[in-house]
DNA sequence: ATTTTTTACTTAATCGTTTAAGTAAATTTT
DNA sequence: AAAATTTACTTAAACGATTAAGTAAAAAAT
């Protein structure tokens, strides 16, 4: 801690603690001249309020928390960018915990947060969060607005992309590329992101008349590791795809090794596109053709919309709910 | 904020807030009996401490700062993960600073962290982090826990990696793998990492007796996209070098698609070895050779060591500066 | 010239904890 | 049985800010 404090400068000025609090505040109860005084003597002293003295006073932190499953992940990482920029461009503090998808961290979390750490909540549930009382009942008494990964049951704001589409649009760019047979491959089933990803799939699939039979949709184990087992078995079958919708980024490496291992030529034989927001999708041989999520920009977003009601004390704000499109982006893996 | 307060379970219980406090943390001053009254109410209200008004009465805020250049980049982002894996273990709580290589942005970061928000700080410096004043007065009132790229001159513990010794195997490595005119390509030059690596490299460049005029050390300027001209540049020079040391995972991209328009062979024509934690190294083609450094390690390292001080209340803890090895991974970018 | 208003402060309460110091009753020691 | 100690509390101050309410002096209005 600095030991200046209001204090110190009230008695070294011959002030009361009142009037060196509402000088530095610019009230007008003030004379110019003491104002002055005031603003040298904490400057020469370099004075820095204590945050917590502050927040217990008016209620009110200025600091928020994120809440995500990991961030070693280029979505995250770039929507927690966008995130801290807002945040700190109006003067908030931005608390990072990492759930790794554990629904007991997750609460845990909450729950610590439970006593006033924080004026708001950005969060992107984790693949085990089926139940939603520990969330609910958090957002009784605190703002929280979701991004990507949303708990459509609770009311308040939700910062998504356009998933249902683009796995529509990821599907029938692999269906006009030629393919006949299309998998689908995700890392959880229980996330509304997947969901829709997987409903826009479907559609196409049904919309193009392809045989659902060859169409497979395959959900990993919670258990790492088991992806290359998986991936092998589901490219050495009779009936082996030509095509796969990868729902996530940690599934490209697995694929591309996996056809690599087994003499698999991506896109002679088989074409990928994949949900990832990886800088090296252009540099992969073949380069990966990707729906890209706007990371930054949903970050950024869903700080300004907690910032916002915090800001005006508003606690609804299910309208400012925003979808913001991600984009396809062809490249060398669906394109022979 | 939660209303239920040490108060509110006072007057419930008929018992004084002196009690309920003493009682809530297991004083052998409360009978028995009545700690379990008080725990019972407090659960049974779910009462959560305020964080704020304990942080203002103990001087602690159970509060971390981490200050990194940039977040989506696997080294800073695996770093934050084992950072966060331990303070959440040991009850702290983490806030996380973008600097984005800003010299401001860090000044003002600390700054605004000195009112006592945070018990101390863990950071990689920018690269304009030339001098230092601001970083040691905040020193003067908080431990700070450097890592990766730290301050030499500030008198406090430092996280490495063997960046001397890797500059100097990876320079070696190519020199072995037949490479005879190798560059060296850095994002900055000012960073005391990529100082350490360039002496290593220089180290291998003299000891395996290489002419030096045809081993260039090239630092990008700070404005971005500049890179790919100064790589092309090099590139179709007269000497164009047959290996390279990428002293930043940035610059895999530029050099791979450089090297892909100019239709030059990595590793046939030339060799590449990068520093970089990317997972998608083992997926490029031709996979990538990589300085692996143990980042998740070193933000445990870094995390433990600051928290340790914190528990003992011993501000220095210069001789808590540990060096992690980083892996030289070989791959397909370095043999033919 | 008196009253009213404004200016420029101060006093004291408050936020929710923790904790040093005090105290009455019960228990133990002598 | 008196003195000393222990038990199980309470009172009140403190952390560092904010702010409602109070106040004396100066300025303005009547």
């Amino acid at each position: 801690m600095s030991n200046v404090t209001i204090k110190l400068l009230a008695e070294r000025l011959n002030l009361s603690t009142a009037t060196i609090s509402k000088a530095l505040c610019d009230s007008h109860e003030i004379s110019i001249a003491t104002k002055e005084r005031v603003l040298a003597l904490a400057k020469e002293l370099d004075y820095v309020p204590n945050p917590y003295a502050g927040s217990l006073r008016r209620n009110k932190s200025k600091t928020i928390a994120v809440l995500i499953p990991e961030v070693a992940d280029s979505f995250f990482s770039l929507a927690l960018n966008g995130i801290e920029e807002v945040a700190l461009e109006k003067g908030y503090h931005t608390l990072i915990y990492l759930t790794h998808e554990k629904l007991e961290r997750e609460k845990s979390i909450l729950k610590s947060l439970s006593g006033g750490r924080v004026d708001g909540v950005i969060m992107s549930v984790t693949v085990e969060t089926a139940s939603f009382e520990h969330i609910k009942e958090f957002n009784r008494h605190y703002p929280i607005v979701f991004f990507d990964r949303v708990c459509k049951e609770i009311d308040t704001a939700k910062i998504t992309t356009n998933d249902f589409e683009c796995g529509y649009m990821a599907t029938k760019h692999l269906i006009e590329a030629g393919c006949q047979k299309i998998a689908l491959i995700s890392i959880s089933n229980s996330l509304s992101i997947i969901s829709e990803r997987t409903e826009g799939y479907k559609k196409a699939i049904e919309e193009f008349g392809l045989n659902e039979d060859c169409c497979p949709i395959i959900d990993f184990p919670d258990e790492p590791g088991l992806e290359y087992g998986i991936i092998r078995k589901m490219m050495s079958s009779s009936n082996r795809p030509d095509g796969i919708v990868a729902t996530g980024e940690k599934l490209t490496t697995p694929i591309y090794l996996v056809c690599q291992q087994m003499d698999i030529n991506i896109p002679k034989d088989i074409k990928v596109i994949c949900f990832s927001n990886q800088s090296s999708a252009i540099i992969l041989n073949p380069t990966l053709t990707t729906i890209t999520q706007p990371a930054f920009e949903m970050g950024k977003k869903a700080a300004s919309v907690l910032l916002k009601s915090l800001k005006y004390n508003s606690l609804i704000l299910t309208e400012e709910s925003t979808v913001i499109s991600s984009t396809l982006i062809a490249r060398g893996s669906t394109v022979c």
